[in-house]
DNA sequence: ATTGATACCTAACTACCGATAGGGAGCCGC
DNA sequence: GCGGCTCCCTATCGGTAGTTAGGTATCAAT
């Protein structure tokens, strides 16, 4: 055989943390360029294995992409409860919305590529991926809810707009700067103190 | 043989109209989904041609992508310019603005299945494909520059923040609406009147 | 009547996709 | 030292993608 002779773990092209996270890893990056460029053998060749053997740590395909997706959600979720943690109570709604802000776009533009490709690649998805990571969104999306809800109860939206459209407006600027963001043009601090300041009076 | 025998240009399942321009119809109809669940097959069976048929009348499905996804730009730029020459020059920044955005919001979710595909499927084009259309999109977004300066200098943004924030919070926010719209939910001029709103005082 | 253009078909090519079968090397507990 | 487990391999399957070559029917103009 060709392949790594010991169970040295950091020989060779072999992988040598976790092999699913390693599979993980990879597929999260190609997702960004959609779910069809996504292909199994590519996968296989960033961990460094051959395409058959990525069916001995995941069952298919889909599995993985629900994984990526799933994984993605989580982090970013974990990234803004996390920031708005670390503010305190004594913080203010305007100072919290803009730290979600913050946190989310970090999240999808620098942080994680697992983030980055959930955001890019969901509507793409097979439906059955899509239904997978559904209640993730969704609790994701409360968080969002609730900070609409506060901005309105301290009176900073605008008179007689719905807290719906609001939030959809935020989450829609933010989900879609991937599309545009390039680091040298606005740093992740400006685009969301300008974003808050924007929709907050 | 068993297509359609005569010129009668209205019978079977053969194209009435010109064959170039069904294709594109087909094409902008699938192209919500991805860009490789765009087949040519498919979009051959949905004219009613067989998939051969298809390079007779182009030559590649990377020219007919790029002719859908620049006609979709070319659609929503005669919306937006459409309805801001409809308003006369006696309309306020902020009747334009939000005139603009429910102008941009019909065209994407309502009347242009071309609309609604560039924005939905650019980017994850072949490369050459985006390049064929980058002018047509940059002269769509000159539009929004120019909005967003008039509301400047009328004093409707928020102080402080940077036009080009602005500009790229409500061009996302519109270019997503696409992946929560329905019908029932929410209007389109509510929409487009809430995210004027907000965005402006 | 012949030509040439137009529009479409049949059949096939190459390439690549996700997935599977079966085998082999190392390692662990007994 | 022997079974069994993990991890990865090779080889290949069936399916589908974009595209092409070459043939056929129709029709307008000569």
């Amino acid at each position: 055989m060709k392949q790594d002779p010991s169970g040295n773990p950091a020989s060779g092209q072999r992988p040598e943390g976790g092999a699913r996270r390693q599979i993980l890893d990879a597929a999260a990056a190609l997702l960004r360029q959609g779910y069809d460029a996504t292909t199994t053998r590519e996968i296989a060749a960033r961990v460094g294995i051959k395409a058959g053997s990525i069916y001995h740590h995941y069952p298919s395909k889909e599995a993985i992409v629900s994984a990526v997706v799933n994984e993605g959600v989580r982090v970013v979720h974990e990234a803004v409860t996390g920031a708005l943690a670390a503010l305190g109570s004594s913080a203010s709604p305007r100072e919290r919305m803009q730290a979600a802000i913050k946190a989310h776009l970090l999240s999808s533009l620098e942080h994680s590529a697992y983030t980055s490709a959930s955001i890019r690649a969901f509507a793409f998805l097979p439906a059955a991926v899509q239904e997978d990571c559904r209640v993730e969104r969704r609790r994701y999306e409360e968080i969002w809810r609730g900070l609409v809800t506060e901005a309105a109860a301290a009176g900073l939206l605008a008179p007689g707009v719905s807290q719906d459209a609001v939030r959809l407006l935020l989450l829609g600027a933010v989900n879609w700067a991937g599309e545009w963001y390039r680091p040298e043009r606005m740093s992740i601090d400006e685009i969301a103190r300008d974003f808050a300041a924007s929709i907050l009076r």
